[in-house]
DNA sequence: ATGGGGAATGACAACGTTGTTATTTCCAGA
DNA sequence: TCTGGAAATAACAACGTTGTCATTCCCCAT
C-alpha cells in the first residue's frame, strides 16, 4: 500500500506514525528507539504503523538535536582495482554492521568532504590511493568532521589506517629465498608517479640485497598501470629474456590474474617451472585456477581495522592517532622450490 | 582564531554570528545568502564576522526547512565496467553543472533506496546493470522520491532512460555488410542471464538473417563475463576455428579490448585481417591503439540525457515518461572492406 | 509638524527529531 | 473507597536554519 499524502508533501514523519497509531509524536521517537518507557504492546502497535507507511528517519533532523546522523561518507578513489573494490564492499559491511550507513562520492577529496560535511555524516573515510593531488593537507581544520585517511602513511595531518608494505614485501621475498629462488623479479612500477608503489619496490630491493640475491636493475618491472593487462604484458615481456626469473613478485592481485594467465599461455606450469606471490589478500586469491600465495593483511582484518577506526575517531575526535597493520604470508599453491 | 566554545560544542552558528555583530539571526541568515533586504554595509559586517568566526552552514539544518537538498543518490552497480564507470564519472560532473550533488550507494538497490531516502535526496538514479535480482518492481510506491532506472527498458514501473540496443546492432551488422563481409561473429553472451545482453543478441541474429548472411549457432560467441580478458579469451578461441569470421561485433568495451590485444598477438591486423565493432560509445574508443568504430550513444550524449531526465523528474515527479535514446555509428579506424 | 511609505531590521513559526519534564493512568495496599 | 506511587504517555523545549510577517527607522512631500 501507498504511503499517504501529508499536507502536499511526499514525507512520512513520525507525527503521521502517531496519529494513525494514537500516540504523541514522543511516544513513537520512544517506541522507534526501543526505548523501556514505552509498554512493549504499544511498541508494537507502532511498529507497526511504521512498517506500514514505510517511514524512514530523517538523518537531518535527528543529526540536528541529537548530533548524530549514524552516516559515514567515503571519498571513493578514480581508479578500479579489484583488491580495492573488495575492500571497499567490506567495509561497507562491516560499518553497516556497526550500525552505520555509507555513502561515497567520486568527487576529488576536497569537493567531496564538503559534500558529506553537507550531509552531516559522524566522520569521512578518504581513500588516496594515488597519495598525490590537491594536498589533502589542505583539508585540515575545514570542517570539524573526522577524516580518516587510508594509504599515506605519515603523509597527512589526518589519522591513518595503513598496511606496512614493506614488511609484506620482506615477507615475500624471503619466502622465495627460503624456497631456493634466486632469479626473482618485482612486478609493477607503474608508469605515473605513485608513492604507495615506491614503497613496495624500496623494500623489494632492500630485502633481496640483505639475503644477498641478485638484484639488477631489471629486476624490477615496469608497467603501464596496475592492472590485468598490465600484468599479462609484462609476463611476456619477462619471458622474452634469455634468463627467466623462476619467481615473480606481483604488487597487485590483478597484475597477478595477468602474469598467471600469460605464463599458462605460455606453457609454463605454476608454481612448476614459475612461482608467483601476489600482494593484496583476498579471498579471491585462493578461488583462482591457481591458489595464489599471497602477502598483505587479509582484506577482512583490514575492513574491521578500518571500520573500527573510524568508530572510534567518531567518539574520540581528539585521539588523532594512527594504526599500521601488520602483513602475514599466506602460502597457497603457486610457489614451490625451483625447477632444478 | 579558534571558534568560541558554544553550549560546550566547537561550533558556530548564525546566532553567534548575530550577537557579534549586534544584529538579529535572521537578519544574518539573510546576509549569508546575499539577499538585497539587507544593506550592503550590514552585509559587508556580517560576512566579516561570519570569516572571522569560521562559521560553516548547517545542511542539515538548511534541508530541514527548505524543502531540497540538492542532491541525488545514485545506486552503484555491483559489476565494474570501463564504459558504466565513465558514464557514472560523466552523470556525476553533469548533475554538478546543473547544481546538483550526487552521492553513492554500493547496497544492493533496496537498501540504497532506504539510505537515500533518509538523506533525503531529491530523486534517486538505478543502474539496473543486471536487470535481474531484487525485483525493482518491490520498490514501487515504496518511496515518494522519484526513481529513474537505467538499462531495463519496460521492466520496471519505474521511469527509465535507454538505450535502443537492438538498432546499435543493426548499425553494426549494415556497417560490416555494406564494406562486404559475410562471416561475421557476435562476441559476448555473459554466462550469467543478462536481459540486457540477450536483446543485443537477438536483433545480430535477426538482422544477419534479414541481409541474408550466415548466422550459424556459433557465430555467437559465449564469454564468462563481459571484461578484458573474457573478449581476450573469445577471440583466442575464434582463431582456432577452420574458418575465422573477417569481422566481430564486440558487446562491450572492456570486451572489444582483448579482442583487439588477442588479434594483435596472433598477428591479425586489425582491420585489414579483422574488422571489429564496438558496442557503447566512450571517447577512450577513439584513444586505443587502433580508434575503435563503435555502436551506441555518445556517453556524454547519454550522461546529459540521464542528468536532465533526472531534474525533469524532481521538478514534475507525476510524469512518468521514459527516454529511449537511438544510437548512433562512429566508424573509426577498425572496420575495412575484407581481404579478398 | 505630520503622515506616508519604502528600506532595513527584527520576531516568530515552522522543519522532524530527541531528551527532559509534566501529566495521566492504573493498580496495590490501607 | 481512597491514596501513594510507579508505569505509561503526553507536552514541550531545544537543535540551526529559512521564509513570512511585523516592527522600526528615515526621509520626503504635505
Amino acid at each position: 500500500m501507498l504511503p499517504p499524502f501529508v499536507g502536499e508533501r511526499f514525507m512520512v514523519t513520525i507525527k503521521d506514525i502517531a496519529e494513525r497509531a494514537g500516540v504523541s509524536f514522543s511516544t513513537v521517537s520512544k517506541a522507534l528507539r526501543d526505548s523501556p518507557l514505552v509498554k512493549e504492546e504499544t511498541k508494537r502497535r507502532i511498529l507497526d504503523v511504521a512498517r506500514e507507511l514505510g517511514y524512514q528517519p530523517n538523518f537531518a533532523a535527528r543529526r540536528l538535536v541529537s548530533r548524530k546522523s549514524w552516516a559515514v561518507g567515503v571519498v571513493w578513489p578514480s581508479v578500479e582495482r579489484t583488491a580495492l573494490s573488495y575492500l571497499i564492499t567490506r567495509i561497507n559491511a562491516q560499518l553497516e554492521r556497526l550500525g552505520y550507513v555509507t555513502v561515497f562520492s567520486i568527487n576529488e577529496p576536497r569537493s567531496a568532504v564538503d559534500v558529506f560535511r553537507r550531509f552531516q555524516v559522524d566522520a569521512i573515510l578518504v581513500f588516496d590511493d594515488r597519495g598525490e593531488r590537491p594536498p589533502l593537507g589542505e583539508l585540515a581544520g575545514y570542517g570539524r568532521i573526522p577524516i580518516l585517511v587510508y594509504g599515506t602513511m605519515g603523509r597527512t595531518p589526518f589519522p591513518t589506517v595503513d598496511v606496512n608494505r614493506k614488511q609484506a614485501i620482506r615477507l615475500a621475498v624471503r619466502h622465495l629465498a627460503e624456497l631456493g629462488h634466486r632469479r626473482v623479479v618485482y612486478v609493477g612500477r607503474p608508469a605515473q608517479y605513485d608513492p604507495l608503489q615506491e614503497e613496495k619496490i624500496a623494500a623489494f630491493r632492500r630485502e633481496m640485497a640483505a639475503l644477498g640475491l641478485p638484484c639488477p636493475e631489471d629486476a624490477v618491472l615496469d608497467t603501464e598501470g596496475m592492472a590485468f593487462h598490465d600484468g599479462f604484458i609484462a609476463m611476456q615481456t619477462i619471458l622474452s629474456r634469455r634468463a627467466p626469473p623462476t619467481a615473480v613478485i606481483s604488487g597487485s592481485f590483478d597484475l597477478t590474474r595477468g602474469i598467471v594467465r600469460a605464463a599458462r599461455e605460455a606453457g609454463l606450469s605454476v608454481p612448476g617451472r614459475l612461482s608467483v606471490v601476489s600482494y593484496d589478500n583476498i579471498p579471491l586469491a585462493e578461488e583462482l585456477d591457481i591458489p595464489v600465495t599471497t602477502a598483505g593483511v587479509p582484506a577482512e582484518t583490514l575492513a574491521e581495522a578500518i571500520a573500527a577506526r573510524l568508530v572510534a575517531l567518531i567518539e574520540r575526535p581528539e585521539d588523532r592517532s594512527g594504526v599500521i597493520l601488520e602483513p602475514e604470508l599466506a602460502v597457497r599453491s603457486s610457489t614451490a622450490p625451483p625447477a632444478p
